[in-house]
DNA sequence: GATCAAGGCCAG
DNA sequence: CTGGCCTTGATC
């Protein structure tokens, strides 16, 4: 009950029209199995079923004859392929050169312009570009074992078989209706209409004839990409040659993908990709988008959970499909199948496979099986049903049904079949998925309902023992589900899972106000749409992770082009079109990786330090370099007035100047800055007069940009709590890094700064902190933004992303006692040139408090940045390998609504 | 126990 | 280094 409560507030509370309708549409529901649930699978006979449900519980379902058709050629090379490797179908010599590549961590140059043609006879020729191409076509590197681990199976496999099974349909279906692949009518061909005219509706026509029945091919959408390959390929290169992509495959037509993973893993598989188990891969054009854009309401964990736990349609109709087609075959000598007849065994067939969800499903696994038993015993019908009109509600056409093996029924001559009493159901059903047509319910929300069917406790006599395992299912996850409960000043009430990294996730850079890039430890870069949550393109050259990320405008041909530059441990530099996915640009073989990258847009140049300080031209021309840093070299730069930069280098800041004169380009070091006493681990640009620093121990410098003279001096020093009442917080919170400085952000005039697990804000104008908490997080934190609202965000190793709000302490001279933890803060101050005496925070009056009034539960792993479109909201990306779009719930109902109405004017409704 | 993709081996 | 062939082992 509590469960059914929770799920049912959960999905609806946000827009109560959609919950009216949902409570009458599950009156209708339940009146339709009332009256005649039972009659409307008359012919199928309950006992029947309920035996093939028990059979199914005592042997294992029959299995499918799955031929490989191996007549493909390799897209790398274009020899024969010899199975599926590292991703998709390739020739055995190209799996052995992959392997051999990433295994050996190899690196190679290309002696030509990196565009060398690869093909059998030539492949030996160029293993740079050999290489590039199998990136390119989608080999994925995370197949290659790290451990070498032999034998099994990845989590690749899954996705093998789907991509079997569509083929096997493809061809079935180029063998039944003598049609060639590339010629495959859109979802409305003539033969459609055709059937649809013509509405006698005979015996139900046999599927290998079919004249009138066009045995599905998954719509449109997925069509490209399944002749892509398995995975999308980002646009930039063709599969058969190296030249460049037709227009048509511009970012708006990629295909978003999803992979759904197994969640509590995500912290182990980073280390051996191959150990996990348990992943499915789904296209999300085919599970999860509804006929309408997706707006986004999704919640985390247990919705997830569900949507997990789903089967793969296209798996499910292949083997309907198939089964079907043996029957006809065999029934072909004496008589067609009617109409009807056809349904019913539809329906047994799906029954199979909706006992088959149940069973594999999480929460139902861990019930006994006898109480499994019960459950799917009051529940069959129902979800039977709920099958069809979810098929229903995404099948645009009035006047026809869609079934699950893509074949379109058409209503009228149904109706004339089902005669009066099936009739009347027949409408109402379909009545009821209009309803639900025009409420956009997506796949998400069916998915819940489901659940909501198959553990509804008062649908039965249960063992108390189900009963309290329900009740223990909502206790635990309940607290995860309620984000913006309770946190009245949190407008981030929804959340959208991007999926497609395979590993950390650490950068994000906005590009325009759309879009987006993400880039990790996978070495791959992807596009995205903040609104839609589209994925626009996946910018595959890196075979190691990305190290820096940036977003470079620059001006060719009276063009303004946006491109994105990235560094890579592979030592190579890449400068992509974001709008083509075009790689524009590469530098390889750099002698040491990048880890940050200054754009000088006065100078057109750009910098990237690495081990040296090297000056690009806009044409990926090195300039000139500085020597050899040891260690880890430059790892921040910022800009600085007088064509001057500012480098971290250790615990020293060197001054460069740049000279860009037409005869020579030089970089010189013009001043060590070594006020530092550890490690710089930040360094940004305050404002016109200011730039910032930050060490491993908590010294926080503000330097002035021209003279670059000290102008203020931070040592944060936490003291230590008082023992007694707080001896357990401190537990497990002493680390090495506890005042490092992790982050800072500045406004242009307010510095916040990620300092080991808590915060600060420091006002640069009147020199003081504005604001303070120590344990802002489990955790350290990893990045901390000032927003335009005023409000702090910070996120943190623990997987938690949270919002602050500064508030005035009532006392200024208690310490800031609300709150979670600690209360304890103080910081040390001290000037180097000044003789400031070191004094408390508390004492220094105007003293703020860091409230907190949102937290963002979502992430299942270090939070490694986040950035903010204002009002279309937050994304936030993560070592769970997800990257999270949270989203002002308010807002995108609204929208929802707005979309809604403008609908039902245009039907009429109003 | 069959399957089949991943790693290993080694003559060329 | 290449690529054909062999061994391995999780999954069904
Ligand atoms: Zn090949
Ligand atoms: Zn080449």
């Amino acid at each position: 009950m509590a469960l059914v409560r929770n799920v049912y507030n959960l999905l609806f509370r946000r827009t109560s029209t959609f919950a009216i309708t949902i409570m009458v549409g599950a009156v209708f529901f339940e009146r339709v199995f009332d009256q005649g649930g039972d009659a409307l699978f008359d012919n199928l006979n309950r006992g029947k079923l309920w035996k093939h449900i028990k059979h199914n519980y005592e042997k294992e379902e029959m299995d499918c004859i799955y031929g490989v058709d191996l007549e493909e050629l390799c897209p790398v090379c274009g020899d024969n392929v010899s199975g599926y490797h590292y991703g998709l179908l390739t020739c055995e010599s190209c799996k052995g050169f992959f392997k051999r590549t990433v295994q050996n961590n190899k690196r190679y140059t290309c002696a030509e312009s990196q565009e060398c043609k690869i093909d059998k006879t030539q492949r030996k020729r160029c293993p740079f570009c050999r290489f590039q191409k199998c990136l390119t076509v989608g080999m994925r590197l995370e197949a290659v074992r790290a451990d070498r681990m032999r034998g099994g199976r990845n989590k690749f496999g899954p996705m093998y078989k789907r991509d079997r099974a569509l083929k096997q349909q493809k061809k079935a279906l180029n063998r039944e209706s003598g049609l060639k692949m590339e010629s495959m009518p859109p979802v409305m061909s003539p033969t459609q209409t055709d059937y649809a005219l013509n509405s006698t509706l005979p015996n139900l026509p046999d599927i290998s004839s079919n004249k009138n029945i066009l045995l599905n091919m998954p719509s449109s959408t997925t069509s490209p990409e399944y002749e892509q390959g398995l995975y999308p390929t980002p646009g930039c290169m063709s599969l058969g040659s190296h030249s460049p992509l037709p227009s048509q495959y511009s970012y708006q037509s990629l295909p978003c993908r999803t992979i759904k993973s197994e969640f509590p893993d995500h912290y182990a598989s980073s280390g051996s990709p191959g150990s996990t188990g348990g992943y499915t891969y789904t296209d999300q054009t085919q599970t999860m988008s509804s006929p309408t854009p997706h707006t986004g309401l999704d919640l985390p964990a247990l919705v997830l959970e569900f949507v997990r736990c789903e089967q793969d349609e296209l798996l499910v109709r292949s083997k309907i499909s198939t089964h079907l087609t043996l029957l006809q075959q065999n029934q072909s000598s004496t008589e067609p199948l009617s109409t009807f007849g056809l349904m019913c065994h539809i329906a047994d067939q799906t029954l199979f496979f909706i006992v088959e969800w149940a069973r594999s499903c999480n929460f139902f696994k861990e019930l006994k099986v006898g109480d499994q038993m019960k459950l799917l015993h009051n529940c069959w019908s129902e979800l039977l049903v709920l099958d069809y009109i979810s098929r229903q509600v995404h099948h645009d056409e009035q006047d026809s049904i869609l079934l699950i093996t893509g074949q379109k029924v058409d209503l009228t001559s149904l109706l004339t079949q089902a005669g009066a009493t099936l009739g009347e159901l027949v409408r109402g059903t379909q009545q009821l998925a209009q309803h639900l047509q025009e409420l956009q319910l997506d796949c998400r929300e069916i998915i819940c309902l489901k659940y909501l069917i198959l553990f509804n406790p008062g649908a039965g006599r249960l063992s108390t023992d189900v009963v309290k395992n329900l009740a223990c299912f909502s206790e635990n996850r309940y607290a995860a589900l309620c984000i913006g409960e309770e946190q009245p000043k949190n407008c981030y009430t929804e959340l959208q899972v991007l999926r497609g990294h395979f590993d950390i996730v650490r950068f994000l850079v906005q590009i325009d106000d759309f879009r987006f890039a993400s880039a990790g430890d996978d070495g791959m870069v992807l596009v995205w749409n903040v609104e839609t949550g589209e994925r626009l393109l996946e910018l595959r050259a890196h075979t190691q992770q990305i190290t820096a990320l940036t977003v470079y405008t620059c001006t060719r041909a009276e063009k303004t082009l946006t491109a994105l530059i990235t560094a890579s441990s592979d030592r190579m530099m890449c400068l992509w079109d974001v709008d083509t996915g075009h790689r524009l640009r590469t530098v390889s073989s750099l002698p040491s990786s990048v880890k940050s990258v200054l754009v000088l847009d006065h100078l057109d140049v750009f910098l990237s330090g690495g081990n040296e300080l090297c000056v690009w031209n806009k044409e990926f021309q090195l300039q000139c370099k500085t020597n050899h840093y040891r260690d880890s070299g430059i790892t921040a730069l910022v800009d600085l007035p007088k064509c001057c930069v500012a480098a971290a280098i250790d615990k020293e800041i060197v001054i460069f100047k740049l000279n860009l004169s037409e005869a020579e380009t030089s970089i010189l070091a013009v001043r060590h800055l070594t006020d530092h006493q550890d490690t710089i681990r930040m360094l940004i640009r305050v404002n016109d007069d200011l730039f910032a620093s930050g060490s491993h121990i908590g010294e926080v410098i503000l330097w002035d940009t021209l003279d670059w003279t000290i102008q203020a001096y931070e040592r944060i020093l936490w003291e230590e709590p008082d023992r007694e009442s707080q001896s357990e917080i401190k537990m497990g919170l002493q680390k090495q890094s506890e005042a490092s400085i992790q982050h800072l952000h500045s406004d242009g005039e307010r510095v916040v700064a990620a300092v080991g697990s808590g915060l600060f804000v420091y006002n640069t104008r009147m020199k003081t902190v504005v604001a303070y908490r120590k344990f802002a997080h489990d955790s350290d934190v990893l990045f901390t933004k000032l927003l335009h609202n005023g409000q702090v965000m910070s996120c943190s190793e623990d997987g938690s992303v949270r919002i602050w709000e500064l508030q005035e302490l009532p006392l200024p001279a208690e310490p800031a006692s609300s709150g979670f933890f600690g209360l304890f803060s103080t910081i040390g101050r001290s000037s180097k040139q000044g003789s400031v005496p070191s004094k408390k925070l508390l004492e220094v009056s105007g003293l703020c408090s860091l409230e907190l009034v949102g937290d963002l539960i979502g992430h299942s792993g270090a939070v490694q940045m986040f950035l903010s479109f204002a009002k279309r909201g937050v994304v936030t990306c993560s070592a769970d390998h997800l990257l999270i779009v949270w989203k002002d719930g308010e807002r995108e109902s609204h929208l929802r609504s707005l979309a809604l109405f403008l609908k039902m004017e245009e039907k009429g409704c109003l």
